[in-house]
DNA sequence: GCTTGACTTGGACAATGTCCAGCATGGGGC
DNA sequence: GCCCCATGCTGGACATTGTCCAAGTCAAGC
């Protein structure tokens, strides 16, 4: 993640405890955490940072490409460090676990022109959705 | 949508002017309303319906598996009548238009056992993002 | 027509997210 | 190293979306 920070630093951004502190708790793999999360986990290492500027930040992440928002459920929106690895999403109906996986084959090619209805097509987001093995034994 | 009200009197759903209007209002192809707007236009129709039955009827009729619950931005929920033809969607990433689309393959096969982690998967929701012919006009 | 249990209502409450005025501070310029 | 001020942070008010409940209302079976 020290990666992140360079890139930020590099890109003009004003390093502060507080931007340090969420770039921290973005790291690491299949991470999806919701802005409240995010800031529960932030204020464990700094106990003054606001609500506010843990949005604030997300919000500038995304906007630099470095995080990506997901909406898998219909609560909150997740925030996902890994967004230099294109990648789905598999997520437990149950207990709403979330991996991240890599389906083969291209699934913008299955969109024939007759049903795009002129629209200019970019993006693809699949998601999968079943029970963990966790929640199976259960 | 006569066949709906049909189908959910023969289930022994207690009919009201409430739930009827509900249903008319979701009448249509690429009807992809959120709560809200069901209200609105419930109230053209009968003016001292409540947000509150709106709601209570539109998670029956979800219950039912009579209208679809996507969420393609990430805001509202947004109510789908179309449940009985399986079907992906195309978002207008500017305007939010939706489109029902029915691409070809079948993206279930493409996930890999190696990449589900365990987990019995049961459905594959895809969303083509885009920009509508209107909206690239502008 | 009654009766009754299911339905509706309005408003309180909860969860998530946005905005703002005023204070604090990172870091470039000296 | 120190100052300065544009940029960032804070707490709280507010907005949007959704849930819940007690009390009143009504559809439909008799
Ligand atoms: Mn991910
Ligand atoms: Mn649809
Ligand atoms: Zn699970
Ligand atoms: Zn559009």
């Amino acid at each position: 993640m020290s990666d992140l920070l360079e890139r930020l630093r590099g890109r003009g951004w004003r390093m502060t405890a507080q931007r340090r502190v969420v770039a921290e708790v973005l790291a690491g793999d299949h991470v999806h955490l919701t802005a409240d999360e995010v800031h529960a986990r932030a204020v464990a290492k700094l106990p003054e940072i606001s609500r506010a500027t843990v949005y604030n930040t997300l919000g500038e992440l995304v906007s630099l490409g470095e995080v990506l928002e997901v909406s898998t459920d219909k609560r909150a929106k997740r925030y996902d460090p890994n967004a230099h690895r294109p990648h789905h999403h598999l997520v437990c109906a149950q207990c709403g676990a979330i991996r991240d996986v890599h389906p083969t084959g291209n699934p913008m090619s299955d969109l024939p022109d007759s049903e795009r209805f002129g629209f200019t097509v970019s993006d693809v987001e699949v998601t999968y959705r079943g029970i963990c093995p966790n929640c199976a034994k259960a």
